[in-house]
DNA sequence: GACCTCCTGGAAAACGATTGCCAATCTTGC
DNA sequence: GCAAGATTGGCAATCGTTTTCCAGGAGGTC
C-alpha cells in the first residue's frame, strides 16, 4: 500500500509538500517540485487514503441516501437525480434501502452519522407513527448537532429542508379532472393506512370530490406496490373510475381488471400517480399526476448541501404535480 | 463532536476499554465496566467515527457498486440483490453510475480504491474497446494489489470473479423457441455495436438461426434503451418476428409498432431479454429470457467477499436465462 | 543597504480510533 | 497457602492525512 510518505520520499520532498500537490490546498507549490511529486505519485500508483483524509479534514466526501426500495422506479428516479448533483460536486453516494422498515431507517441514519457523511437524504413517505418519528428525529438531531445536513423528499415532518410533492393538491386536481370527464362513482386504492404519502393523496382526492358535491369514494387499503394494487382492485365494487395512489399500484389494478375480463377504460377508468417513466408505454397509457422525480432528488441534495443553511428555518420547497390524462381514463356521457 | 475519549473519561475507564466495549473486539470487558461504558456512550450520544476506525483497522465496511444507469430496472435489480447481502454482512454500499461512459467507470474504480472499499462490483456490459479495457484493468490491478476484491456481473473480461449471464445461450434458446413457433424472417434490434452484452445476444440469436438453416436476420443498431428500441423498430422491414436485445428496447419497439398501427403479435411478434419485473404487466405481455437479476447481484457480492479468493484463478459463475413465451409472440401457420 | 512583505518548503501536532504488550487481579488445583 | 494460568484494564504506538506554525529566500521600496 503506497502512502503519501512514500511519494514524498520518492520525490525528495516533505510530506506537507506532497499533500499540497496531490490533494487540493490553498497553498502554492513551485512548478519543479510539483512536477516531481506528480510524477512520483504516478509512478508509484498512489491513491489517497480517503479515510485518513476524512479524519484529518474532519469532513468526508460522501453523502448518504436512504430510500425505501431501489427497485421501485420512483426511488430509482429520485436517486438518479441526487447522484447527478453528487457527481457534479465530486461527492460519492452511499445508498441504503430500508425495505419500508422504519427501524432500519433510524439505524441507517445512525450508521451514516458514524460515517460522518456530509449530508443525508431521506427519500420516501413518512409513516404515521409518532414513536418512530420521534426516535428518527432524535437520531437526526444528533447528526445535525455535529454539523450534519439533512434533506427529505416527502412530508415536512422532520424539521429539515424538504422537497415536498403536492400530493394532496395533485390528487385533488386529478379528482377534478376525472369528475370533468363525467365520473361520479369512484374507488381509491389507498395503500397502507399509515403511509402519509398515501394518506395525503387519498385525502386530496376525496376532499376534492366532496367539494364537487360528489359521493365519497370507496376506499380499499393494501400494500403500496404492484401486488397491493392488484389485490385492492379486486375489491372494488360499483365504480366507474379507480384511482390508485401510485403508478405501480395502478399497474397492478390494470392487471387485475384484465385478468377478470374487465376492460379499461371501457368498463372502468384507472388513474395513478407519479408518472413513472418506465410505465409510459403501457397500454392503455396511464392517466396520472406527473412528478419531476429526478429533479426532486437533485433539488433535495442541493438543499442539503447549500451552505446558506446555517441556523435558519428549514426550507420547504413544494413541487406540484401535473395531471396527465391518457388512455386509461375515458369520458362518460352524462347518463353513462 | 463526542469522541471515544469523551466516553472513556465520562465512564472513568481507559480509551482501550471503551473501544473494546463499543466496537467489537475479541477481548472481554467486565460486566460493570461494560455497563458504565455503554451508559456513557448512550448518554453522550456517541457515534463511532468510521473514518478513524477504518484508518486504524486498515479495512473499511463499505463496498462499491458501479452501474451504468440506476433508472434502468436491470441495474436497479442487480443493485437490490447486492445490497441485500451487503446488509446481511453489515456493510454499506457506495453506488456510482457511469451513465455508460467507460472513462467514468475507470475514474470511479480509482475513487473507490481511494475509499479503500472492501470490494468493488462492476455491473453491466463491457465494451469492445481494448484501450479502455486495458486502462480499466490497470486500475483494477492497482486496487487488487492492495488487497481489494473485485467481482463483475457481465462478461468475464477483467480477470476477476464474474457472474456471467448466458447471453448467447439464452438468445439462441429464444431463437429456437421462436423458430418453433413458425417464424422464419427475423429482425434483431441489436443495440450499440460496441456493447458486448448486445453483441453476445445478437450472435447467439443469429447463430442459432443459422444452425436451423434459416436466413440471417435483419440487424438494426441503436441505443440500448427504450428510445433505441423505438427508433430501430421503425427500420425493420419484412420480418414476422423482432428480437430486441433487452426488454426496455422491446418496450420501445412495441410503442413504435403501436404508433404506426402495426399490431403485436398479429402483424409482428416481439421478444425481449431480461424479464424486467416492472414490465411483466405489459400488454401484450413480453416474450423474453428471464435472468435472476437480483440473485446475480447478490451472488456477485458474495463472490467478491468470499475470503477463499486468495491467490486463485478468478471464478466464473455462469447463470443461464430461461425462455418465457408470452403474448407478444404468436405461432405462425406454415404458410403464414 | 536596511527593512518589510510575500512566497514557498518543512517539522510536527492534531484527527479518532485499534491493538500489542505489560501489569494487576482473580481462579483454580494441589 | 501457593504457584500457574486465565482474565481484565491501561499505556502508548500506530494508521495516513491535513494544517499550523516557523524559517529562509526573493523581491520591492525608501
Amino acid at each position: 500500500m503506497v502512502t503519501l510518505e512514500d511519494v514524498a520520499r520518492h520525490a525528495g520532498v516533505s510530506l506537507a509538500t506532497a499533500s499540497r500537490v496531490l490533494n487540493g490546498s490553498t497553498r502554492q507549490v513551485g512548478a519543479s517540485l510539483r512536477a516531481r511529486v506528480e510524477q512520483a505519485a504516478q509512478q508509484l500508483g498512489y491513491r489517497t487514503n480517503v479515510a485518513a483524509q476524512t479524519l484529518a479534514r474532519g469532513a468526508s466526501n460522501v453523502v448518504g441516501l436512504v430510500v425505501h426500495d431501489l427497485t421501485d422506479p420512483y426511488f430509482a428516479a429520485l436517486a438518479d437525480g441526487a447522484m447527478r448533483v453528487a457527481e457534479d460536486q465530486g461527492l460519492m453516494v452511499m445508498v441504503a434501502t430500508t425495505h419500508r422498515d422504519p427501524e432500519r431507517e433510524i439505524a441507517y441514519v445512525a450508521t451514516l452519522n458514524a460515517q460522518r457523511v456530509r449530508a443525508v437524504l431521506l427519500a420516501g413517505s413518512r409513516i404515521a407513527n409518532p414513536g418512530v418519528t420521534r426516535r428518527l428525529r432524535e437520531e437526526l438531531d444528533r447528526y445535525r448537532a455535529t454539523g450534519g445536513r439533512i434533506a427529505c423528499v416527502g412530508q415536512d415532518l422532520l424539521g429539515a429542508d424538504t422537497v415536498a410533492p403536492g400530493n394532496a393538491e395533485g390528487a385533488a386536481e386529478l379528482a377534478r379532472a376525472l369528475a370533468g370527464l363525467g365520473h361520479r362513482r369512484f374507488a381509491v386504492l389507498a395503500g397502507p393506512p399509515w403511509l402519509i404519502t398515501a394518506q395525503d393523496r387519498v385525502s386530496g382526492f376525496t376532499g376534492a370530490l366532496a367539494e364537487l358535491g360528489l359521493p365519497a369514494p370507496q376506499l380499499v387499503h393494501g400494500t403500496f406496490d404492484r401486488d397491493g394494487g392488484y389485490g385492492a382492485a379486486a375489491e372494488v365494487t360499483d365504480a366507474t373510475c379507480v384511482f390508485a395512489v401510485n403508478d405501480v399500484m395502478a399497474v397492478g389494478a390494470l392487471a387485475s381488471f384484465r385478468d377478470r375480463g374487465i376492460r379499461v377504460p371501457e368498463d372502468v377508468s384507472v388513474a395513478g400517480f407519479d408518472d413513472i417513466a418506465t410505465l409510459r408505454d403501457l397500454v392503455p397509457s396511464l392517466t396520472t399526476v406527473r412528478l419531476p422525480l429526478s429533479d426532486m432528488g437533485a433539488r433535495a441534495l442541493e438543499l442539503a448541501l447549500d451552505p446558506s443553511e446555517e441556523a435558519r428555518e428549514p426550507r420547504v420547497e413544494r413541487v406540484s404535480g401535473e395531471v396527465v390524462l391518457r388512455g386509461s381514463t375515458r369520458g362518460l356521457t352524462p347518463e353513462g
